[in-house]
DNA sequence: AATCGATTTTTGACTCATCAAACTTCCAAT
DNA sequence: ATTGGAAGTTTGATGAGTCAAAAATCGATT
């Protein structure tokens, strides 16, 4: 088999994030998720994922959904370390803005070759994580997968760090950043109200800062950094 | 109409750097020339300038060639900007080989936005030749052509600096390193002999180097800098 | 002027990726 | 058990880009 043309790498990373993005148990993704999160009609989606399963890169079960296969999973991986890296090299090295980064490494995933993605590494110094923080799988596609709590579900006045934001729009993400809500930061929830829809939070400076109840449950936080 | 496809941009881009290398004035590219630039067969390339012309990019005479307008000019201008601005990028900040980074720019040309080659641009300090000494074109699509001499039609035992070199071979480009024949480099041609098909030069360093005659064809040299 | 060969154009076919719209399947609610 | 609607699939068509091979054109040489 040929490179996978830049389509077949959308799928499958598509279809990657899809099944990692699933709560229940079964990494079986319908087709109307994998055609909306492409943009493109579910006929299409149906069409295409009965090719990526003649290639051997995904598992198709009608009316069910679709899976990667281990080749699959192992293509999607790599393009998604390829997008990572390039976020993380476009806001260390190049000095764009998180808020941007996202589509323009949407397209140079599929550009860059392998040696200079692996330069881009080496400069970086191995991270481990995007600007978004957002794990970066290795050479060998595998990739860690801690279990972060949302803003929705972490214990309440509690210090605890930002790790990672799962939404890659370019004005949420422009409001996080003058809202000093970037990974890295230290932040604690003071309360939650499901009936006003919000949650109140204190921030790095003592910031107050209000969010509604769908924007928490987009940033995601670990256990404040060991002390000393 | 949208934005160019790669294929459009590729065809711009072969058409302009043909039209540049036509030494007779006339500046109409010879389908054949154009087909075999882009490794398609001529009926391909035939097929697609005229859909080109109906888009207002190229003027097509059947038969005869095909040139640019001013629209397919400042278009062509724009990807020969990216690719070479990208160059100068990956050699002076990512610190690839200038041997290399031809191929990558090839594609990264078409995926970078302006945004990232505007700064890209700016980090450079506004150049104006990239890693091969090809000139940059401007945000506008302006391109300074300066007409170098050849090592084969230069003066013979005088002082000239290396200026540009119109070959992206990587295995030559590699000798060329080897040789410190790189622009900059100042140089001077003791000898030619053209039953034996060599030039003989004396390099920086006294370094003493034979070439063939078409290589020598491929180094463009200018007067030396001034003194002081 | 006639002709031969190189170059170019045309024709017909093919792949990839997509959509619209008709059709099928499945399941949740009656 | 039926059935209505949501979700998924199939079918037929389209556009971009390409090639192989047949046909047409052009110009250089006789
Ligand atoms: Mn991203
Ligand atoms: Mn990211
Ligand atoms: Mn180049
Ligand atoms: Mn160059």
């Amino acid at each position: 088999m040929a490179l996978p043309s830049s389509t077949v790498e959308n799928y499958l990373k598509a279809i990657y994030q899809a099944e990692m993005a699933q709560e229940d148990g079964t990494r079986l993704v319908p087709m109307g998720r994998l055609a909306s999160a492409l943009h493109v009609v579910p006929g299409t989606a149906t069409t295409m994922v009965k090719t990526l399963a003649e290639s051997g890169l995904v598992r198709y079960e009608p009316y069910a959904g679709v899976r990667l296969t281990a080749a699959g999973q192992k293509l999607a991986a790599l393009v998604l370390r390829r997008h990572r890296l390039m976020e993380l090299f476009l806001v260390e090295v190049v000095g764009m803005s998180w808020a941007d980064v996202h589509d323009e490494a949407e397209r140079l995933e599929h550009a860059a070759s392998d040696r200079l993605i692996d330069r881009i590494d080496e400069m970086l110094g191995r991270p481990a994580v995007d600007p978004h923080g957002d794990p970066i799988p290795d050479q060998d596609g595998a990739m860690a997968t801690p279990r972060y709590q949302t803003l929705l579900t972490c214990p309440i006045d509690t210090a605890l760090v930002l790790a990672r934001v799962t939404d890659q729009d370019t004005d949420f993400l422009r409001f996080l950043e003058q809202s000093h809500l970037t990974p890295g930061e230290v932040i604690r929830v003071e309360s939650r109200d499901a009936a006003a829809d919000h949650v109140l939070l204190r921030g790095a400076g003592d910031r107050s800062i209000v969010i509604g109840m769908r924007a928490a449950a987009k940033l995601l936080v670990a256990p404040p950094p060991p002390p000393g």
